[in-house]
RNA sequence: GCCGUCUUAGCUCAGUGGUAGAGCACUCGCUUCACACGCGAUAGGUCAGAAGUUCAAAUCUUCUAGACGGCACCA
């Protein structure tokens, strides 16, 4: 069969993914094997509202290789996906949506019918990601994808909130939090950053103290710094430090607050620091989070003069009401000026807490809310992190210790949002203010004896449910009495894909899929979703979420800066995926060091775009080389033993598959991704196509080729030692793309389903015990499956064959040493012709000289040392007989190697050459003979390092003097 | 302010004690019958700087410079 010439990665991708769903292949439930160990990883939730950026490209190649890699070696596999419903995001685009189109707030339309616009929308825009999953080829089980609002995850998030409440780790109170009054809700901590802003100004204003210091030249005024002008409407007391001088005799006075009516107090605390600003601070605890703590500890008056919209309200003042705070700065400021009461105004850089979504400024204000006490989370998740090293995390620097660090220090959690879309809180309140938490509304009333009550407005914040995540998404809820009630495998919501029916084991997720073995995420919401998750599944489950935490590192944009649309830096997935194929644009993500930032580089993915070409053309060599016979294909045990040249090939190529696959599980084992990428490059490239291939054309096309499949080892063929390369090139490529496949999906999938041989025979034992039949008999209706891309009706797939995992008792030093030996033979003859300037199209005499072992090294590979040497004769010898115009050069294990060159070498080009040879290997051994002759050195270092610098220098002396003698007799002979 | 990371070839990046690596770009040569998304051959780094530990440092320690991240504070 005919390749195309290059590979098309979209004609490949339109096929693989809809089959490998309808075999079956992404669910857990395909394994057969009952003592399978399972293999879970669940999704970081993306957001309904977004849409696929390289973050979730990076991390969803990571989980995909993870999945596809623990699926072939047998694993019960579940990679589960699902979205987060991401509260402030979503309400914001419909209320936008509801502005635009009609004209209306959400108070318009009330609480039940905006949440239908918001299903509404979710509906239609959520799954975004989640579709776009698709084309990345990832293997998630559609089945079991969840949502954060679905009736199990809420009734997980009521059972949570009860109990957390009941055992008093939640609770409601009136604090300073941090308020967003675009989006009219409290924020956590984590979602408020910090913008600095370099035009800041700092204000002194004088507050006329009522009675006069007569005293230590005391002024009328006492003079308070502040960056927010307007909230001195709220001031209730000036604080000084009580062992200030200056202000000592002011304590207990009183000021007549300015702009106001009222009168306010000096008092003395030792929150404020004599040294800096004016030493006297105006406190404001309505508006401020440490002027609240001092307020607590002077009984001072909370009194709130900004609205929840950012205006202020009646308390500030008739004329401030209803103006906007920044509007009430400048007035403040300007009306101070005007009374002769502003001292001065200096520029003053500050950094001003912005909400991390909008990038409103965030105000401190007074406000009645619902917070987590974090006291034996956190102690929770110390104990975890401490005590049992989880989570793992990859890289371990600097995550642990931030994390740990992060835990130490950790304040309570503001959980309630001023929002309609999200899970509301499971709260009901009296005519009285009493309040009942309660699983349902039902049960709480019996808990009010049966009084009217009112739901709770809020909802919780939504990372409150994703911290759940791991747990609830596999049927817990926490009902039934204590008891695991699992919600059955079907998604609550309707599954994005939809299998008619489920015929589960009678074993819960839970118990199959608990703890899973990895999360893999970005750094930003490691405190924020990470973390939580960690102490909540321990809480509620006695598990702990995840063994490994694999941290990503970010995707910048060309300018180093993170992709952002601000900076239109942006690289979309989608537009990689269509310019380079989502294998290339995938293989590039992984090749990237776990954890390590990289900026974005289209030239980059053109490698691996590149990579894969070569992938698909060595494989159409291998077919169009494989003969007729190659279809049929058996070992044939009477080709054992026959001597030929190829032999020393054979073994090196099978030598050096399983040494990649050796190292290739280790790689991956270890989450060095980049590692497992870069081995498997080279060996495809450089091992197989350059040399293995490129020798193997010496040889007159194949008899009979054999694919022989052990679900053991990466096997060689019958042919190990015999005359087949056809069969071992098939052997060795149809392995290769068993290795690759977990990185290169679809490429792998097309090239394989084109092998002679391939069949569903060769799946891991874990797949083959009976006919697919999974996940409501998917299979069996046999209009639903589509034929594979090549002949037959056969439901092979490489996803489900065997991951090769290398024998160590197939690698051959020997060979691998013999090759290296032709190798080198090869590329010094090449040097000679290139830079002796000579035609690619002559042919000369290649002379080589060497010890008989050596000599047999090139006895046995003559026909491929002259193909790829262009070479038109061997003369193999004990020493050189060559004419003195010839060009020299020293090989490994002393060997040496001549071109006669007469009438074609210029003579002052070889002495350059030479020289430029000699030097080198000066260069070397001068640095040698320096280690050898310290004492120090000798003595001290392991014996095995000088002796090995010892052979090596005697070997360089050999050699520079060949290289010297044959300089010499050029110099002479002119 | 506290904690931490990074600085390696023109570019983007690997490399945690024992002779500096890759891809791309550059130079030279190739219509070699799988591939020009290719083949062959070169060239290119005193591993940011300084000091130290060590027989031996890109690698470990300290300091300096620059880039950056997290946390805290910000009257």
């Amino acid at each position: 069969m005919e390749l195309a010439k290059a590979y098309d990665p979209k004609e490949a991708e339109s096929r693989h993914y809809e089959r490998w769903e309808q075999l079956g292949c992404f669910h857990p439930e395909v394994n057969k094997d009952a003592d399978a160990k399972a293999y879970s990883i669940v999704i970081p939730p993306p957001n309904v509202t977004g849409s696929l950026h390289m973050g979730h490209a990076l991390q969803h190649t990571i989980m995909d290789v993870l999945t596809r890699w623990k699926r072939m070696q047998g694993f019960r596999t579940l990679w589960l996906p699902g979205t987060d419903h991401a509260g402030i995001s979503v309400q914001r685009k419909v209320v936008e949506q509801l502005r635009a189109e009609e004209n209306k707030s959400p108070l318009d339309i009330g609480r039940e019918e905006f949440l239908k616009r918001c299903w509404a929308w979710k509906e239609e825009y959520g799954n975004t990601i989640i579709e776009q999953m698709r084309r990345e080829g990832a293997s998630v089980d559609w089945t079991r994808h969840r949502f954060t609002m679905d009736p199990g995850l809420s009734a997980a998030v009521r059972s949570v909130f009860v109990r957390l409440y009941e055992e008093g780790h939640i609770y409601r109170g009136l604090r300073i939090v941090n308020w967003c009054p675009k989006d009219k809700t409290v924020l956590s901590d984590l979602e408020v950053k910090e913008e600095t802003k370099k035009d800041g100004k700092l204000y002194y204003l004088r507050y006329p103290v009522s009675e006069p210091a007569a005293s230590a030249g005391g002024s009328d005024f006492i003079v308070v710094a502040t960056t927010r002008p307007e909230t001195m409407l709220g001031d209730t007391a000036v604080a000084v430090n009580g062992s200030d001088e200056r202000y000592k005799h002011l304590i207990g006075k009183t000021i007549a607050l300015p702009l106001t009516s009222r009168e306010i107090t000096i008092i003395a605390d030792e929150y404020v620091d004599a040294e800096f600003g004016t030493g006297a601070v105006k406190i404001t605890p309505a508006h401020d989070p440490n002027d609240y703590l001092v307020g607590e500890r002077h009984g001072l008056e909370q009194l709130l003069v900004m609205n929840m919209d950012g205006t202020m309200n009646a308390a500030a003042g008739a004329e401030f009401d209803g103006m906007d705070r920044f509007k009430a700065r400048e007035k403040v400021v300007e009306m101070f000026d005007e009374l002769g009461l502003l001292e001065k105004v200096e520029d003053y850089e500050i950094t001003l807490p912005v909400c991390e979504r909008c990038k409103t400024v965030v105000e401190p204000i007074l406000s009645e809310q619902w917070f987590v006490k974090m006291d034996e989370l956190r102690d929770i998740g110390l104990d975890l992190i401490e005590r049992e090293g989880v989570p793992r995390f990859v890289p371990e620097v600097p995550h642990a210790k931030v994390y740990t660090t992060w835990l130490e220090n950790l304040k309570d959690w503001t959980i309630s949002r001023q929002l309609w879309w999200g899970h509301q809180i499971p709260a009901w309140y009296d005519g009285e203010g009493n309040v009942y938490v309660a699983h349902s509304e039902e049960e709480a009333r019996e808990k009010a004896g049966g009084r009217e009550l009112t739901q709770d407005n809020d909802v919780l914040d939504t990372w409150f449910s994703s911290g759940l995540w791991a747990f609830s998404t596999f049927g817990w809820t926490g009902e039934a009495g204590g008891q695991l009630s699992v919600v059955s495998g079907q998604s609550d919501e309707k599954s994005v894909s939809s299998p008619a029916t489920d015929n589960r084991q009678p074993t819960t997720d839970l118990e199959n899929f608990l703890p899973t073995d990895v999360l893999v995420t970005g750094r930003d919401i490691i405190f924020l979703w990470v973390s939580r998750m960690m102490m909540l599944t321990k809480k509620f489950t006695g598990q702990t979420a995840f063994k490994d935490c694999v941290i990503t590192g970010t995707v910048l944009g060309k300018d180093g800066k993170p992709m952002s649309k601000s900076r239109k830096n942006g690289v979309d997935p989608i537009e990689m995926f269509d310019k380079f194929g989502v294998d290339a644009t995938r293989v590039y993500l992984a090749s990237i060091a776990t954890g390590a930032d990289i900026r974005w580089n289209d030239l980059l993915i053109e490698t691996y775009r590149n990579f894969a070409n070569k992938i698909w053309n060595a494989t159409r060599f291998s077919l169009m080389n494989a003969g007729p016979q190659a279809a049929s294909l058996q070992a044939d045990e009477s080709r054992l033993g026959a001597c030929d040249p190829t032999a020393l090939a054979d073994r090196w190529i099978i030598s050096r598959l399983n040494r990649t696959a050796l190292e290739l599980n280790k790689a991956l084992e270890r989450y060095e991704f980049h590692t497992a990428v870069s081995l498997l490059y080279h060996f495809f490239w450089d091992d197989f196509c350059d040399w293995y291939i490129e020798l193997s054309k010496s040889e007159p096309p194949a008899v009979a080729g054999g694919l022989t499949q052990d679900s053991e080892n990466v096997q060689p063929p019958a042919t190990a030692g015999g005359s087949d390369g056809s069969g071992v090139t098939l052997n060795v490529l149809e392995t290769a793309l068993r290795m690759l496949h977990p990185f290169m999906p679809y490429l792998t999938e097309e090239l394989w389903q084109k092998l002679p041989g391939t069949s569903a025979e060769m799946h891991h034992a874990a797949y083959k015990s009976e006919p697919p039949a999974v996940a409501g008999g998917l299979t069996q209706n046999s209009d639903n499956v589509q034929p594979p891309a090549t002949a037959g009706g056969s439901d092979k797939t490489i996803m489900l064959a065997d991951f090769p995992r290398g024998d160590a008792s197939l690698i051959d030093e020997a060979a691998e040493f013999e090759m290296s030996v032709v190798i080198d033979a090869i590329k010094k003859a090449r040097n000679i012709r290139a830079e002796m300037n000579i035609s690619p199209s002559v042919r000369f005499a290649v002379h080589l000289a060497a010890k008989s072992d050596v000599q047999r090294v090139f006895r046995d590979n003559e026909p491929q040392i002259l193909r790829l040497a262009r070479a038109e004769k061997l003369v193999i010898s004990d020493v050189l007989d060559v004419p003195k115009a010839s060009a020299k050069a020293v090989l490994t294990a002393n060997a040496t190697l001549a071109v006669p060159l007469e009438g074609l070498i210029d003579f002052a080009k070889e002495r350059e050459r030479l020289a430029n040879a000699i030097a080198k290997l000066s260069d070397e051994k001068t640095r040698l003979d320096g280690q050898l002759s310290n004492e120090n050195f000798v003595t001290r270092a392991p014996a095995e390092k000088v002796e090995a610098l010892r052979e090596r220098t005697a070997e360089l002396e050999i050699q520079i003097k060949t290289l010297n003698n044959n300089l010499s007799s050029l110099s002479i002979d002119q």
